[in-house]
RNA sequence: GGACGAUUAGCUCAAUGGUAGAGCGUCUCUCUUACACAGAGAAGGCCGCAGGUUCGAUCCCUGCAUCGUCCACCA
């Protein structure tokens, strides 16, 4: 037995280690033993492909990976599929702030020439980040992994989009949207957050056309007001006697009617509500519900830049929204009703720059949530509620349930489009304006199809007129959401048989809605399946503060850069213990250091087990002090295997910590010491053998958890010739 | 404005209807030939507050407080 050194020294262990079992082909569950047979399926969450991998990559690394090897271990199937997300508009905001550094713009930069940039950019980090993914230990079958814009993946997302529009569930439509005029870009409801502002409330006098009378109106958006096309006031409010009548403008002194809508609130304000149909969403309904009164057109006054349009007058014309509203606050002084009151109020921003959020009515593809396909069937949300009902689909923890299931009541169409270059263009084809018939089809032309699905242009059957794609790009939740699904049905030819629905997912809570609920959904709709059984969640990873990770705080632990310094396995442990599912955690170097000393703790152990090891002849029998720690051993072995049954990976990890260092180094190596140098010498082969076989049984114990370490003693205990640690039994 | 979660040792978190546990940290001693990235030992807790149920509550129930998170188109 050659010289072990006295500490772990991770790093030389680390690489040799992985390369063996990637160069075993066990990560590929084809390639597995034939006792293999079961399959359990993960589909990893593709991280983004816009940057290094984060502690919290790390934290779903390190679960995923402790799933995958336990279950490896017991005879299953294994499929860990990784991937890569290509992360529209994230990856985009991202590459803005490159561009901006360099001193250059998106603006004006021709589509094309954007989008391989930004192609370039996201797969030169889409290949460190698997280099990142394999220095944790990540036991993922490389040879399926996929990237969301490969090219079959955005096959089956076009299929899926197609199916939608036949059946009615995706559509077109001009409707109010959240535009963010910073990233000139439209944003889902769920990529907008709600912040506090203090503003005013400004009251103003609209005075009735026939009457010197006036109706009193509250608002914080003074400068929309050359934009009312109507007032609105509740049936019952003190304003009712003028409902039909009209009123003036008070900035362009153009005559709007009174309107009555029991939307309106009696208790706010002055109960009585300008109606802008195109800067509220509020308002937009409101006028849909009354186009019969109203009869002017509503229209916008702010462009998509934030700035006021000609319509909103000469005198606002050309500024932005702050200095617009003072611009008119001014103006409309001699119509004030009364002073303005300070107002706090929630606005909407966007989630990634704070900006307020404008309401604008564009053109947009939507998905439909809540009805149900022309055909017949159930509507996505309630094939996601009657999943989840049934128990088909179980969170973990289960309170994640309820706040599914909260979401799921209150949805609203979703607004697919995005007006960046970085994403899946929509494969959807607008007819020219122009119809120019084909000979012979001089009568057909009012048959032309305006709209056409497809992945490429077609051509019209009736004019020569041409097709034009649509530029805006998918939200990128619309291709991820089919990510179960798009991957297995792109791999090997019977992977979607074998491996869907996959068993479980293991994601962040926080894209409960973004992700989890559109898989669901998604998944059902397409494959008539659930797209996995169990959905793990994990938290956020913060610092000892509690505080959130960030670069700007300084705070950052890099997980590769600790890993080196403490090793691999040491920073896995850190992340799983003390982690229960659904809860943040928090991590420090300190908590890492523990753990880098439990790796040494293991590493000495055996070391001594080693150096003790004699010839070994034929069994000896065992001593009633062998039994009792063979007992202790199965004892902690079986609780390890009911917390990692039940998904407790931290009290999982715990108790194999646990038992290694105060049950087996700290009692029974201690005790064995005075036997080892016995002259009995047949108690101090049974004891040997005890150590070997607890130490043995130990290591597969810990592997799932802490596989580098695990894996090289194995490879030294002595008993001849043995397989890789990754592929023994449980 | 709704909903959810948390509150236990200095810190991070467990467990349990009957005497409260771990890791880290702290203190003391020990370089005993696996490990000082270690060993042996110790200190340290009105289990957020107030009621209720119970023979008995840290645990179950009610209320309150504080902190946190999510959801929400009232101008």
């Amino acid at each position: 037995m050659k010289e072990l050194p006295s500490a772990y020294d991770p790093k030389s262990v680390e690489e040799n280690i992985y390369r063996q079992w990637e160069e075993s082909g066990y990560f590929n569950p084809d390639k597995l033993p034939p006792r293999h047979k079961k399959p359990f399926t993960i589909i990893m969450p593709p991280p983004n492909a816009n940057g290094s991998l984060h502690i919290g990559h790390a934290l779903f690394v390190t679960l995923e990976d402790i799933m995958i090897r336990y279950q490896r271990m017991l005879g299953r199937k294994t499929l860990w599929l990784p991937g890569a997300d290509h992360a529209g508009f994230e990856t985009q905001v991202v590459y803005n702030k490159k561009l901006e550094k360099e001193g250059r713009s998106f603006w004006g930069m021709p589509r094309e020439q954007l989008y391989n940039e930004i192609k370039d950019f996201t797969l030169a980090n889409k290949q460190y980040m698997e280099g990142q993914l394999k220095k944790l230990g990540a036991s993922c079958d490389w040879s399926r992994a996929r990237f969301t814009l490969d090219e079959r993946i955005i096959d089956v997302v076009y299929e899926t989009f197609e199916k939608l529009y036949n059946d009615g569930l995706v559509y077109r439509a001009e409707k109010p949207v959240n535009w963010c005029a910073k990233h000139q870009t439209t944003l889902s409801e769920l990529e907008i957050n709600h912040e506090e502002r203090q503003d005013k409330l400004y009251y103003i006098n609209y005075k009735l056309a026939d009457s010197p009378d006036a109706i009193e109106v509250a608002t914080t958006r003074p400068e929309t007001i050359p934009a009312d096309i109507a007032i609105a006031v509740h049936p019952k409010s003190k304003w009712k006697k003028y409902i039909g009548k009209q009123v003036l403008n008070p900035l362009t002194g153009t005559s709007i009617p009174v309107i009555a809508d029991a939307h309106v609130d009696l208790t706010f304000g002055t109960g009585a509500l300008k109606i802008t149909p195109y800067h509220d969403p509020a308002d937009f309904t409101i006028w849909q519900d009354h186009k019969q009164e109203i009869t002017a057109e509503p229209f916008s006054v702010i462009d998509q830049f934030g700035k006021m349009t000609a319509q909103a007058g000469a005198e606002l014309q050309g500024l932005k929204i702050n200095p617009a509203r003072e611009k008119s606050v001014e103006l409309l002084r001699p119509s004030f009703a009364k002073e303005p009151e300070d107002y706090k109020h929630q606005v909407a921003v966007c989630y990634k720059c704070r900006t307020v959020i404008e309401p604008r009515i564009m053109m947009q593809w939507f998905v439909k949530m809540t009805e149900k396909p022309a055909k017949g069937g159930k509507s996505l949300r309630d094939l996601a509620v009657g999943a989840v009902k049934a128990k088909k689909i179980k969170f973990l923890p289960a309170r994640y349930e309820k706040i599914f299931m909260h979401w799921m009541t209150n949805l609203h169409d979703w607004n697919i489009s995005r007006q960046i270059v970085w994403g899946i263009r929509i494969p959807a084809w607008y007819h020219e304006p122009k119809c120019i018939p084909r000979v012979g089809h001089e009568g057909d032309v009012v048959k032309c199809k305006e709209i056409v699905i497809g992945k490429t242009e077609p051509k019209c059957e009736f004019c020569d007129a041409k097709y034009v794609q649509e530029t805006d790009v998918f939200d990128t939740w619309f291709s991820s959401g089919q990510w179960p699904f798009a991957t297995l049905m792109t791999t090997q030819p019977n992977d979607f048989e074998t491996y869907y629905p996959t068993n479980v997912m293991e994601t962040a809570y926080d894209i409960i809605f973004f992700w989890v609920a559109r898989m669901v959904m998604f998944g059902l709709y397409r494959t008539g399946k659930i797209p996995f059984e169990i959905v793990y969640f994990h938290g956020i990873v913060r610092d000892q503060l509690k505080q959130k990770m960030s670069k700007s705080k300084g705070n950052v632990i890099n997980p590769l850069e600790v890993a080196d310094v403490y090793g691999t396995d040491a920073v896995r442990m850190a992340l799983v213990i003390g982690n229960a599912a659904g809860n943040d955690s928090i991590m420090s170097e300190d908590k890492i250091r523990g753990y880098r000393n439990f790796a040494n703790k293991i590493w000495n152990a055996s070391r001594f087990v080693l150096m003790n090891v004699r010839e070994r002849g034929a069994k000896p029998k065992p001593t009633a002090a062998d039994k009792k720690n063979l007992k202790d051993l199965a004892a902690a072995k079986k609780k390890v295997t009911r917390y990692l049954d039940a998904y407790d990976f931290s009290h999982a990890a715990e108790t194999a910590y646990h038992y290694f260092w105060h049950t087996f180094a700290d009692k029974v190596i201690e005790e064995s010491k005075a036997r080892l140098n016995s002259e009995n010498a047949a108690d101090a082969a049974a004891a040997q053998e005890t150590l070997i076989a607890i130490l043995s049984e130990s290591m597969k114990m810990l592997h799932p958890f802490m596989p580098y370490v695990t894996e090289q003693i194995w490879q030294m205990l002595p008993g001849g010739s043995r397989g890789l640690l990754m592929v023994e039994k449980w």
